[in-house]
DNA sequence: CTCAGTGCAAAGGCTTTGCAAGAAG
DNA sequence: CTTCTTGCAAAGCCTTTGCACTGAG
């Protein structure tokens, strides 16, 4: 919660206005570990916001990510979903079942520190998802 | 093209049959080394198959996807692309400008295996995007 | 000949956009 | 008050699907 406080602080230091639809994104990706499509999220927040539309959350999510508050990613069907920044991990998920789980960004170090050297670019350190079976699956698999 | 007739063989022998349009589609990915989303590819091929619809070429791709002889991936917009099948090897992906590198899976072999070990999974060896900024848009973002 | 595969056309789902009304500062 | 945001509704885009025809084997 403090730390939701400080991103409307920040959000309104450069500016922008703090709006219920904001806000309560906002607390939702940051009360929720994970990350959510925009489905989820609309979903989440209209009982909240009762009049809120796709529209505003498709809206308000890319705001929120053009400030660095929220991360976008990929999921396994090419769909975006959004997690709160601030924590510098990757994401493992199970091509079958959707599973995720979360690895830390200290296991890549030494690889990012390479392919950057070798490639020229500059590698956005998180946001990474690696695909593959999970243990579950691998199982039903067989 | 050794390689191509050698793909339509191996459908052949799986009891598909060979139509223009899967030896157009074949052929199209392995003579350009890239990656391409359905809509290059359907305009890669409708001058060879003039009757040629998109519904087709993403029939097509899946089918072909299927049978390991193209491999799905996301580009950075989240749309699925495609690509000719038996290289092992990684993509670079410029946020900005879509540029795209290759890299070994070699590079990675090391990671996988911790990966592995530590969560269980059982990782996709192919497929896995980076996302960065390639160095011509690192000069520009400045 | 047979039936897998295609073309056609329409539907579907997710996402974006224009515009006027509404609310934050 | 000003103008940034939102709601509403419609359009857009990419992708999938149903059905009858066609062509590969």
């Amino acid at each position: 919660m403090t730390c939701t406080q400080h991103l409307t602080d920040e959000l309104r230091t450069r500016g922008f206005r703090i709006t219920p639809q904001r806000t309560a994104i906002l607390t939702f990706l940051h009360d929720s570990p994970g990350h959510f499509s925009p489905a989820d999220i609309y979903t989440g927040i209209r009982t909240q916001i009762p009049g809120v539309t796709e529209a505003t959350v498709y809206r308000t999510l890319e705001f929120l990510a053009e400030n660095g508050m929220v991360l976008p990613s990929l999921n396994g069907n090419g769909h975006l979903v959004y997690e709160i920044a601030g924590r510098d991990h990757h994401h493992l998920v199970c091509r079958s079942c959707d599973a995720s789980m979360e690895m830390d960004h200290s296991l890549l170090q030494n690889l990012y520190a390479q392919l950057e050297a070798e490639s020229g670019y500059q590698l956005t350190a998180t946001h990474l998802t690696f695909f593959g079976l999970c243990p579950a699956c691998q199982g039903k698999a067989r």
